[in-house]
DNA sequence: TATGAATGAGCTTTCATTCAT
DNA sequence: AATGAATGAAAGCTCATTCAT
């Protein structure tokens, strides 16, 4: 791993344990072996390298859904979707998520105007999901924004708790989710792991991760 | 309101917007509308003042947890009942339990085991609840663990979000959550804002609020 | 004791062991078992009352000295009788002086020359006896003003290791002090308890100590 | 004098002069010319300081006495040896040895064992010394103990007056102190300068003092 | 590429002291 | 006589950042 990598994955795990705030440089230089000067020649200042972590992190994610909804029409198949690479990406890549949610208060307004921007962005997949399916009457909600907060809180929360030593694989952790979200919207129907495996695909691509069920 | 309440009150609402390393000394001073050197009148280390506000909070939690729960058998009522308790609080004390929900990590090593022992010992009532409804046979459910940690991720949420000035009043909040926490829980039955009176006595009374609809 | 002598009493105890600078006005209030706001109505500031010890114990020496050499022209007597009574207020008040000792550093710059104007005026019975003592050839050394410092560090040491819970009486201390003295001047003769009955009487007296053996 | 070189001399300088409390951080920036920030590239805490002046001011202690002892067998010889070495480093080294003789107290108490330990060490060659003269029947006192506290704070007592600047020679005042300590053991014989010539080299050799009369 | 040295600003906390009650 | 409340100033120490090498 490259010292760049080093003062990357740092800051990912540190940011998400112990904060923004509560991070210093020095515990960045320490956690990736490099002296707090040397940390300057990667890096902007400690807020730049929080924007670069969210950012990507979430352009990611909307490459991600972007590339696994493309060409369905089904808001049951996107739906299902949709909750599995989010819960997928918040179980394989914890760290980033966890600042992603966590850290946006962290930002000064100009930055937290281009990150709150592009969550939105994202989340407009969900909403749009979440219309569609009610317009469809395959879904029954009698309040939609309300239900896509509760969703998005509930698979988000995965990133808090999951972890890949436990019993659970991550295909049967996105199966299960998947199952959790169609019963909150009204629609309760059984996922097969066979339903994810192009969400495991797009995941294990975006994120450059190996091709495998536990990553 | 007292000095000693101005403290506490300026200390909730900033640990909660700006997290607990992200608040200095000199921010609660001017919040509190006091010198620095007065606050610590009222209060011990930052820290303490931490553990405080997450440990009276997890106390009332669990108070009006016991106290609503109490002489109910039917895992379904019981479910209902935590569900809407949970969201009646984070909607009404968004601050204390964002506190709690996100703070811990700012804890020292002998806080933190006390503050998560109450945590546990909270969890132990939702954990209960499930697996008495699998029994039953009312809850169905493959995961129940995972299960209880995505209901309660769904239902902590409510406190990053919801806000008394918008259009959603509290029971309505309640009653939907209670709703998809048992569709969730695969036992998808309405309920009525009536079931739900009450936990919002409960609340009222436990957190000292005013008993009206919107607290 | 009233609050007015536990005061004192603390600070003397306090800046004793642990310095003026060492010393706080919270260590003080606890020591003396007040509140440290009530401290205020038996001193002035806290530099204004390590001048009172300070003014108070080299007041009582002074006295004692006059007192104790009135109407001697031997100079061996007098020496002996120095030592002892040096050595005596050092092993009964090792706390007031050890402050005389130690902390005139602390003192600003007027209080600083008024005390130390009285230690000169205290030393002066010493230049004297040895200059006396030297003119009447019964003391024999080379560098006068050497032998005083050296005599008066080596007695004031005293304060610094004396316990009366220990096995060396007062009066055996102060004897023995009094031959090593007057070794030091070249004097060497005995000194007998019964040659310094007079400079108990006069220390128990002037600090207004039990008189007995061991005050 | 390299940074480094300033901060400690500016922690003995001020430490010996206005004790350790008395000294602030911002204090010793100021003497050593630097930031308060920069001190910390130098030393731990305040008080780390405070310790390592002591250790290597009494671990060259012991090395010096060590050396300047080895192969003498006579205590007179041991003890005129101990008693110019001792006023030798205390006059010529007056910071280090007043910060060790003043400044035990400020030590925490794991700290202030270990120097205590040092200090102890130290004082059994005094003690062996005066043990083996009055075996010897070369010296006489009545109370070892209590004369060798005796001599080693009249000693000590040279650090807190001498001046290179008087009129007085090192190591004249080396000559009268050996002169004083054996008539205070009951063994008062003439010391000559040439006596103690070892004893100065010893001693510039170890605190790596120019050899010369007066350092 | 890498870092020791450096610092102004800031941190949490304690200081000695005052004052209304 | 006694104190809880209050504070400006200062304490020891750390912060994120820069720069010469």
């Amino acid at each position: 791993m490259s010292s760049a990598e080093r003062v990357r994955a740092a800051a990912v795990k540190l940011f998400a344990t112990k904060g923004f705030h509560g991070t210093g440089i020095r515990d960045l230089a320490q956690e990736a072996e490099l002296s707090s000067a040397t940390l300057y020649h990667y890096m902007g200042t400690k807020e730049d390298l929080l924007v670069e972590i969210m950012t990507t992190s979430l352009l990611r994610l909307i490459d991600a859904v972007a590339k696994a909804t493309a060409g369905s029409d089904d808001p049951v198949v996107r739906m299902r979707t949709l909750v599995a690479l989010h819960v997928l990406a918040h179980a394989a890549q914890p760290g980033e998520t966890r600042v992603v949610d966590n850290e946006v208060d962290a930002l000064s307004a100009p930055a937290r105007a281009r990150v709150v921007a592009l969550r939105d962005e994202y989340e407009r997949y969900w909403a749009k999901a979440i219309e569609d399916g009610a317009a469809a009457n395959v879904f029954h909600t009698a309040q939609p924004t309300v239900t896509r907060l509760a969703l998005l809180e509930m698979c988000s929360g995965v990133a808090r708790w999951y972890s890949p030593k436990g019993p659970l694989k991550l295909e049967d952790l996105a199966t299960h989710y998947a199952e959790l979200a169609l019963r909150v919207l009204g629609h309760p129907v059984a996922v097969r792991a066979q339903d994810l495996r192009q969400c495991l695909e797009v995941v294990a691509q975006v994120w450059d991760l190996p091709v495998q069920e536990g990553f």
